[in-house]
DNA sequence: TTAACAATGTTAAATTTTTAACACTTTTAC
DNA sequence: GTAAAAGTGTTAAAAATTTAACATTGTTAA
């Protein structure tokens, strides 16, 4: 398989979602056009990214639901799984830890980071947060490869600084700040006033048209 | 002006959070390679950008960044504001309106709703909760145009459901559950889980290569 | 049995988005 | 005073992404 395009990855992993719950609900195959009803994008969309990864279906029958899962999972999971810390256990931190916990995935949240002396050695849903003094020790120790930020907004630029130097190769930004890193770390950074701000405006723009 | 591509859309919100930095620094003229450059994307990119909307900058000393603020607001933002409401008090919820709270926008959170009676009828950084009972009442008085959903997923569906029939134009799902919506609301959705394995994903890829 | 149907898989076209190329204009340096 | 440098603005090209078109093939039903 060659060069997968960015927006398939994305895909596949809500692919993935929703044929997990797709499993769960006791469905052994399914069409590319139920899944695209879905993810609210064509079928052509599913059954081109389908033939990418090189799946194919049953005629008239649709997709192996599990096959497919599986299929996904060799795709885009580490075998062994990768490992993540959160940097900042307040708010949003909390909220991404609970969302994970119970999830069996690949990705495991095993550190939270973190410089309120309330926090520091207590843990949350499992996870134990360390003071960000120890963030080059824990990380090396249990080999964490992806860091989420969710420290205050002040703190981003030191904190991308502070996990690279650490060795982190992935860094998920949901800080409002813009962060530099070298190459050779993969950066996303996403803000949800972006997101709401298109919201807004297409609402604005369906109400005057 | 005509169509803005979705993407410089989202882009051009990104500027003007930056912009607002950068005038807090002081700084009243800016480069597109400097704009560029926090975002992660080349200058081209930035002119193209702010061609499209028709603002041109001094030569040789960039852009003007109060001038461009107020026009990028002139273009995105609803003249008498938009109205949001956050459904689900819960941890994300929570750091959603901590997140808002004090920032001045065209942007409002006016009104939570939730089912938990311990919640309901607090108010939590200046918003107050309500029974989900009262969302059509509330989103008609206070004429509410957006929703952001942060319930739990089992309750996603159903949700979605109810913010329609209230009267709601935009929707954005935080929930992993994708919902369907009718002709004439706007559905954005989001999920970490998608944006967390695409950084794996890629964390991967380079380790491999 | 055979025609109509409903699905997949794939090639080609269309569209969207990004990048390159370059003309133009101040400012700076000598 | 002139050449070089460093910006912007715009048109054209390239690349990425989505959509359309359609060939193919089991399945169903008359
Ligand atoms: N992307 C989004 O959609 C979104 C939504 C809400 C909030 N946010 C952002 O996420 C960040 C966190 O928001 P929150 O509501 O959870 O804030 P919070 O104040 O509840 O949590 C921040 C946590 O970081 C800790 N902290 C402070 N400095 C630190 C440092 N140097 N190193 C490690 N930990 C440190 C604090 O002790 C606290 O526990 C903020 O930057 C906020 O703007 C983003
Ligand atoms: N998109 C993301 O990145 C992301 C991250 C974390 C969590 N999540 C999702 O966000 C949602 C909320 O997460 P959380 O950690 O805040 O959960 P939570 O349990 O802390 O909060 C949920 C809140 O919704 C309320 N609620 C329950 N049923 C309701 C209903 N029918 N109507 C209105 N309110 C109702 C609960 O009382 C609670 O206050 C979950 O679906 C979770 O999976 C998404």
């Amino acid at each position: 398989m060659k060069h997968l395009p960015h927006k398939t990855i994305e895909r596949l992993s809500q692919y993935r979602r929703a044929l997990l719950l797709c499993l769960e609900k006791g469905k052994t195959h399914i069409y590319s056009h139920e899944i695209a009803k879905i993810q609210h994008i064509t079928s052509v969309q599913v059954r081109r990214d389908l033939m990418l990864i090189g799946y194919t279906g049953t005629l008239r029958k649709g997709y192996n639901v599990k096959e497919l899962i599986d299929l996904i999972g060799n795709i885009i999971d580490s075998e062994e799984g990768i490992k993540v810390a959160i940097i900042g256990m307040g708010n949003l931190g909390r909220a991404l830890i609970n969302y994970f916990a119970g999830k069996r995935s690949k990705l495991r949240i095993v550190a939270g980071f973190d410089t309120n002396p309330d926090k520091i050695g207590n843990t949350m849903s499992g996870v134990p947060c360390y003071s960000i003094e120890q963030l080059k020790e824990v990380v090396a120790a249990e080999d964490i490869k992806v860091g989420i930020m969710t420290v205050p907004a002040d703190y981003a630029v030191d904190t991308a600084d502070l996990l690279v130097k650490a060795g982190i190769k992935g860094i998920l930004n949901y800080t409002p700040k813009p962060v530099n890193v070298p190459e050779g770390v993969y950066l996303e950074e996403y803000d949800m006033i972006t997101t709401l701000e298109k919201v807004a405006f297409y609402v604005k723009l369906q109400e005057t048209d």
